[in-house]
DNA sequence: AATTGCTTGTGACTCTGGTCACGTCAATTT
DNA sequence: AAATTGACGTGACCAGAGTCACAAGCAATT
């Protein structure tokens, strides 16, 4: 499906990019609809686009050598997967893996990275974004370090609750994730998810609003869970 | 300390640059020694400059927020860390630590930066080196999802040691890791190394030689460990 | 030679998280 | 409407990793 220039510009990592630029990128760029549990980006194959996502979420799915998934990142809304691509010609490490129907934009790889090499601004922008990708992978990463998993939990919860909403005393994440799709980013067992769940919605922290929902009742308290000040 | 370019040229990100760029770098790079232990890189702060090893061995700490020490990445001679600064000025998210005394390359970030910016080809290998880097805390993630313990220290041990010595049947680690460093990489108590190192050495798989140096007997085994061919 | 400090080695106990085996529920398909 | 599917909920059991405590070994320093 044929994309649009402001479709394009919808996209933090593109929008600083002059109108001109966008619409010679625009005739690379296809749309397509992901249903949950589809594979959107393969490992192991070097991949020739780049995906940005739409609309849903995604997540970034390793595999151990015993064949277990390791969940390494969620990707929102109007943040992109599978920009390794850009940088040099080695396959993609991991899967990604639609987690809600998503809407996404795949943007071919060579003009993409032909833009990135003529424009120091544009080099820059991806760089930062590729920079962004490790400081959020050090982030999930010491999450792991926390011997008290309901503490994991609470900061995996925290880490999916958007910026904006973090001011305030409560909010929502849509389109939340599995448990089992949380308790593989936090190398615990699905149930022990489930129990920590439990232990919130008991507690009036957080509550289910029908399957697409999460609402967080009380952010402060799942705060103070998550720093360890408090336990469940 | 003062540098020449022909110690600049022997770090695998800065040989391919011309001679002439490398005799502009080398006035705003100084040589450093780290004693073990020593803080090389701080977390929390800008830091101005990126680090080369030259020598020994350093670690990627990051903390929890209960004070735990969690391991992200260790360097080898002739790799670098602190490249995020090249690209946003964001703080460091991680401590880097000298496990083994370092010989380093400080090399001061905006004259590098200036020379990635104006240099396609120089952008193209620090871009490369990050993407790399990616790489390395995906499989590195990836380890931690194995729930048999002695495979994480099999699969991590391999990954110390040095591609060209992977194929042949034996090999060694060069200023190893103590046990505590290698158990906050696998998220797993020293002790319970110790352990897995001693049923390593009881089977003559690897053997302590010295203080500053590990012998991989018998790496076809160990590689048979890793991949959870066999139990330990 | 003695001291200090760090690393490694080891046993015993505890306890928690994984696993298994269910059941329930809602949504979707047939 | 029935059947199927996938997500969530829950109890019981137990292997195994963490923790604690202490000893031994080794290196560097005094």
């Amino acid at each position: 499906m044929q994309v649009t220039p402001e479709l394009l510009s919808r996209f933090t990592l593109l929008k600083p990019l002059p109108r001109q630029v966008l619409e010679g990128l625009a005739p690379h760029a296809s749309l397509a609809r992901h249903a949950r549990r589809e594979v959107v980006v393969r490992a192991g194959v070097r991949e020739d686009r780049v995906c940005f996502l739409f609309e849903g979420r995604l997540q970034g799915v390793g595999h151990t050598i015993d064949g277990r998934e390791v969940g390494l990142y969620f990707v929102e809304p109007g943040d992109f997967c599978g920009e390794l691509a850009l940088f040099d010609d080695n396959p993609q490490p991991e899967f990604v893996i639609a987690t809600a129907a998503a809407a996404v934009v795949f943007l071919a790889r060579n003009p993409l990275r032909e833009v990135m090499l003529n424009s120091s601004s544009v080099s820059n922008i991806v760089g930062r974004k590729l920079a962004e990708r490790v400081r959020q992978m050090t982030e999930q990463r010491t999450l792991l370090g926390l011997s008290n998993i309901d503490q994991r939990v609470c900061g995996q919860l925290y880490l999916l609750i958007k910026g904006e909403q973090r001011q305030v005393e409560s909010g929502e994440i849509v389109n939340p994730p599995t448990h089992q799709e949380i308790a593989i980013m936090l190398n615990i067992s699905r149930e022990r998810v489930t129990r920590a769940f439990q232990a919130l919605q008991s507690r009036r922290i957080v509550r289910r609003d029908g399957p697409g929902r999460l609402v967080i009742i009380d952010l402060n308290s799942l705060r103070r869970f998550a720093r360890g000040e408090e336990e469940l």
